[in-house]
DNA sequence: CTTCATTACCTTTTT
DNA sequence: GGTAATGAAG
């Protein structure tokens, strides 16, 4: 009988790695090192185009295949688009899944971090986020609460009161300076509106719910004040990487410093200085060029290669952005081959833009290129109005990404108040949506019943039990009582119910009765519900729903409808929203003087330079051919001035760039 | 106190 | 050319 032996296998799961194989054939040099660089702080200052999403996932993938485990990870990006994006990307170099990833927008970081941690400050786990329509909302309350005593002068509107908070906590100013700086005019309503900014921070806490601010700032505040998270979180985060740094605010860089500094100082910043183009949200330039000094021992990599455009396209940029003078020295070279130079064409009205636009695109797309590898860009949302009524005529189809999102249509709002009032009972703004649908109810009377409501232990309770109802009007006290029988019905429900039956409820309780009677519309309206409905059966959590819709708002529901497959439609968006993108061919409309530079932005200070870099950002995204267009004439035009083309063409040598005539 | 109608007021960019 | 603050009626 031979012996049977055992014999041993060492097997270790590895991925055929050919990662290391791509990582030599498809970076360059510039782009390996940073990709491959070890430990400690590092700052890569990335060109436009020069592969700085490549290098990011080049290097987070490179980290997983050499066995750092996903949730050591932390991804910050500025947009929910570029987040969704690296991962992909991420992913199709691995092969494998990021879900453990710590990937996203800094404000999704924050929320899901609070969710985990936010007791310590406070907060219920199941607070609610306010989107920016509930934060006016609660000012508005606040306002009204404060009593502020109106003279003949203006009070600034919840809007207006808004932004001003916001840019306060964004840059770290004292709200009185931002009103002298940016609101003269408001400045003799000081001790109102900060008696206002006080209220609304005091609701917020009360109310358990965030705004998108508070999301940072309370991240920031259990990192200062609670020493064992902050090392708790060090420990847990190995490497730090954060993308667009140039948009970054005081807050989110001292988030990540704070961060890094507990744990490794594995904090890898990318951005491109002349990319900066979200100073009106409080993105601090500063954050970039200091970022060595306050970071020791930062290694400092270069992207300058440019694998995007034509040598003609790419001239004609760097000759614009020379004339900033608060930048990080950079002189981008491409080895791509020859191309047309960008063209600055004239047209008579924005009809003829409009049409010029669409016919240039068809002749195009004989010729061969996808509609999908075009784009028109614009500065603002409203310069795409008269473009899209002729794409709409000649029935080219199109994606637009401006509107109003899909969790902002009020009837998806309604619905998500309904669960946000379960999840959060404690949600003024969310009652308060509520109580506003119910007939003979108004601000005032919504008010009193939140009154009554917030004082009890668990409002909810106190809703049910009706009492509430009895100083209401007999119609409204009739729609108060079916409200609280669907909200106990739905309550029961929600015990075990998954989100999307939770909504079907509620699409199925007098809510419909609410709809069918309110809106012209109802059917697409209850067509949108049924699309929020199957957009929840993929998740189990309710609560991760809610904050999900608020943060990633940009399901646009209409896009979809506009027919042909995705990657035949052509793209329109504004400058800010098109930043990371590129096509083909790119169109920059509405290129005049009055529109590009916006007039408002020329008040601020850097205003002409922050302009600029939003025309950088806009011209950097053609691959090989740039359209310039200007109308001569405004559409309504009273006067027969001409209308000139924008300063920021007209300054760039002139033999950089050809112009266009049309032949009639 | 709510709702409807009229008037004034703008219009940047996004999480 | 659209919405929000303001004023009058129910």
């Amino acid at each position: 009988m031979p012996q049977m032996t055992t014999r041993k296998f060492a097997f270790v799961r590895t991925r055929p790695s050919r990662l290391r194989e791509r990582l030599e054939r498809e970076l360059n040099d510039e782009q390996r090192a940073a990709a491959l660089a070890g430990e400690g702080p590092k700052l890569v200052i990335a060109g436009a185009g020069s592969g700085k999403t490549r290098t990011l996932t080049y290097r987070v993938a490179h980290l997983l295949d050499t066995g750092e485990s996903a949730d050591r990870i932390v991804l910050a990006t500025f947009t929910n688009k570029s987040a969704r994006e690296m991962l992909r990307r991420v992913e199709a170099l691995t092969g494998g899944t990021t879900r453990d990833l710590w990937g996203g927008t800094f404000h999704a970081l924050g929320n899901r971090l609070l969710r985990e941690h936010g007791a310590l400050l406070g907060y219920r786990p199941g607070f609610s986020i306010l989107d920016v329509e509930d934060q006016e909302d609660l000012l508005r309350v606040c306002v009204t609460a404060v009593g502020v005593k109106l003279a003949e002068r203006r009070f600034p509107s919840p809007a207006v009161l808004r932004g001003m908070i916001s840019f306060a906590f964004n840059t770290a100013m004292p709200l009185g300076q931002v009103l002298s700086v940016r609101h003269p005019h408001f400045v003799e309503w000081q001790g109102e509106i900060e008696g206002v900014a006080a209220a609304y921070a005091e609701r917020k806490r009360l109310n358990h719910v965030m705004d998108y601010d508070d999301l940072l700032a309370n991240w920031l505040r259990l990192l200062r004040d609670h020493p064992p998270v902050l090392a708790l979180l060090g420990r847990r985060f190995r490497h730090l990487l954060v993308d667009e740094y140039q948009d970054t605010n005081l807050v989110q860089a001292e988030i990540v410093e704070r961060l890094a500094a507990a744990g490794n100082g594995n904090l890898v910043a990318v951005g491109d200085d002349c990319q900066s183009i979200y100073a009106f949200r409080g993105a601090n330039y500063d954050n970039m060029r200091c970022f060595p000094e306050r970071n020791p021992g930062t290694e400092i990599f270069r992207l300058e290669t440019n694998y995007r455009s034509t040598p003609q396209i790419l001239d004609f940029t760097n000759d614009s952005i020379r004339h900033n003078r608060r930048r990080f020295e950079k002189q981008l070279r491409t080895p791509n081959p020859s191309g047309e130079k960008p063209v600055l064409i004239p047209l008579l009205d924005p009809y003829e833009e409009a049409a010029f636009t669409c016919e240039r695109i068809l002749q195009l797309r004989d010729e061969g290129t996808r509609l999908a590898d075009m784009a028109v860009l614009y500065r603002a949302h409203a310069h795409a109005a008269v473009l899209e009524t002729e794409l709409v005529r000649r029935d080219i189809p199109y994606e637009i990404r401006s509107g109003i999102r899909f969790f902002e249509r009020a009837h998806v709002k309604d619905v998500v108040a309904h669960l946000k009032v379960l999840g959060n009972s404690r949600d003024e703004t969310a009652w308060r949506r509520l109580l506003l649908m119910l007939p003979r109810v108004g601000n005032v009377r919504a008010a009193q019943i939140w009154e009554m409501l917030e004082g009890a232990e668990d409002p909810l309770d106190a809703a049910l039990a009706e009492e509430v109802g009895r100083h209401l009007p007999p119609p409204a006290f009739a729609a108060w009582t079916r409200f609280g029988a669907d909200l106990e019905r739905i309550r029961g429900l929600a015990e075990s119910a998954p989100p999307d039956v939770l909504i079907e409820a509620i699409v199925g309780s007098g809510y419909r009765d609410y709809l069918l009677a309110t809106y012209e519309d109802p059917q697409s309206r209850l067509e949108d519900l049924e699309q929020l409905a199957l957009f929840a059966g993929r998740y189990e959590s309710t609560e991760r729903l809610v904050s999900d819709l608020v943060l990633m708002g940009e399901l646009y529901g209409q896009d979809v409808e506009r027919g042909a497959e995705p990657e035949e439609r052509l793209v329109l968006s504004s400058v800010h929203q098109a930043k990371g993108l590129e096509w083909d061919v790119v169109f920059l409309i509405r290129l005049s003087e009055g529109a590009f530079p916006s007039p408002r932005a020329l008040g601020e200070e850097e205003g002409e330079e922050e302009e600029r870099r939003i025309f950088y950002v806009a011209t950097t995204r053609a691959r090989r051919e740039l359209y310039l267009l200007y109308p001569l004439m405004e559409a309504h035009a009273r006067s027969g001035l001409l209308i000139k083309p924008s300063r920021f063409v007209l300054e760039v040598q002139p033999e950089l760039y050809d112009r266009g005539e049309i032949d009639a």
